[in-house]
DNA sequence: TGATATAATGTACAAAGTACACAATTCAGC
DNA sequence: GCTGAATTGTGTACTTTGTACATTATATCA
């Protein structure tokens, strides 16, 4: 693909080029799971329209960088991580979303293990906040949240993403308290059991829960190699 | 919401506000059912680079329009159509995606009668194109276009969005004809008939097709109001 | 009137989902 | 070392849903 001549962008009046007024922002739904409970990442809020108030992970696009990438320098910026699920939910344009000026923002969902990130932890602004007391966020953050804990609740139901929420063991006890934690139902533990086992995405890893003060459980990591070969045969069904 | 002061983007020097160097677009990618076959509806590319190629509907978006008013307006202003389905899709934000500079376009998923659109038709230089036959596109568009068809392979399946490339009335053929393309397997008619009369979506209309040489079939109507009440209880159920 | 095309319908079987109860294991406290 | 508390691990009967499949009926066309 040839690049046409394009005026400079770093000099040129803006009146010459109307259309290249806008700014653009990613915002990173941070969900993990910590003692039970569904949490999402946020910083208080530095802007004074905002003052103490909480908002997402985000950050000004660059002019020489991908959408998808500045949402990977966020999240390895702010929390050391460099391998986590991370993808694009929506982007919000309301015109007078942002108070500095037109700013559109995309959000992107990351799913991350508390006990990876806690090693790692340097920022003090940063806090895991339950996503069940959360009422009031800065911007249009709210709405971005709901919006991505909707689209987290489908997701889960339709991709085994979950365990990257997990440590890579796990009981059937913490597997099925997150589904439950964040679909906000309950499933019979037996069926849940015989469902999960006849997916074949668990490899039974031969250990047992520690240090909890009941029968232990076994532990069990998520087999991506079946799930790569399972997913291939595309799944047709209509389910409304 | 309190709007802060902000400087004058027309008149300030873009070294000065070098955060808002941005352009975006909103490109449809208008889905329509004709004649037994699922086609888009394209456009001529008109810059240079593309001579000759076809693009997406699309247009930049205005500085005091929100993103979602400006995918209705191109909707509106292309095809004269004013209640289609319409949601946004993606956003795309590769660097180089566009020759004239840094613009990131969100793609917007339009279902639409054909049958409506071709009363309000004026522009010559639209097509529908059978989206089995697009092989190459101007832009990233044919990126956008397989992005948006697999969106649209799973909501069909997950809501009942379809009736919306149907007329009102239609033949229970009519609409296994419409999944059956669009998903690209087939269905087992008398079960097909069994799964869709069960769901209590359809609502005989007491009338039969016209001008079939064959046995006439019954037609029926999407029935919004018992999909309302159906969608509140939230269907949950594991199926990776 | 016969050929062609498709509508309309039902049954037997398989698979998946649901409801539900009891014995076993570990720890904590006495 | 016994008891209570908490949770694991397992199986069966029943219901619901999905699948495979064949025959008769109705309309048009030639």
């Amino acid at each position: 693909m040839e690049e046409l001549a394009r005026p400079n962008i770093n000099t040129t009046p803006v009146e010459l080029m109307p259309d290249f007024q806008f700014a653009l922002s990613v915002d990173c739904v941070i969900f993990g799971y910590d003692e039970g409970v569904l949490k999402v990442l946020l910083i208080e809020s530095d802007l004074p329209a905002y003052k103490g108030q909480w908002s997402l992970l985000g950050d000004l696009l660059r002019p020489d960088e991908d959408l998808d990438e500045a949402s990977y320098r966020v999240l390895r910026e702010r929390t050391g991580l460099t391998d986590m699920f991370l993808e694009q939910v929506k982007t919000f344009g309301a015109v007078n979303r942002h108070p500095a000026g037109r700013v559109l923002t995309t959000a992107y969902l990351a799913l991350v293990n508390v006990k990876d990130y806690q090693l790692k932890k340097q920022e003090n602004a940063l806090q895991w906040k339950p996503v069940s007391e959360i009422q009031a966020m800065a911007f249009d953050h709210l709405l971005i949240l709901d919006t991505s804990l909707t689209v987290l609740q489908r997701k889960i139901q339709e991709e085994p993403i979950i365990f990257n929420l997990l440590e890579k063991k796990f009981s059937l006890r913490d597997l099925q308290h997150v589904f439950e934690q964040i679909l906000g139902v309950e499933f019979d533990r037996r069926n849940f059991r015989k469902k999960l086992f006849t997916t074949g995405l668990l490899t039974d890893v031969n250990e047992m829960e520690q240090q909890v003060r009941h029968r232990p459980g076994r532990l069990y990591s998520f087999n991506q190699k079946a799930y790569e070969q399972i997913k291939r045969k595309t799944f047709v069904g209509l389910q409304f």
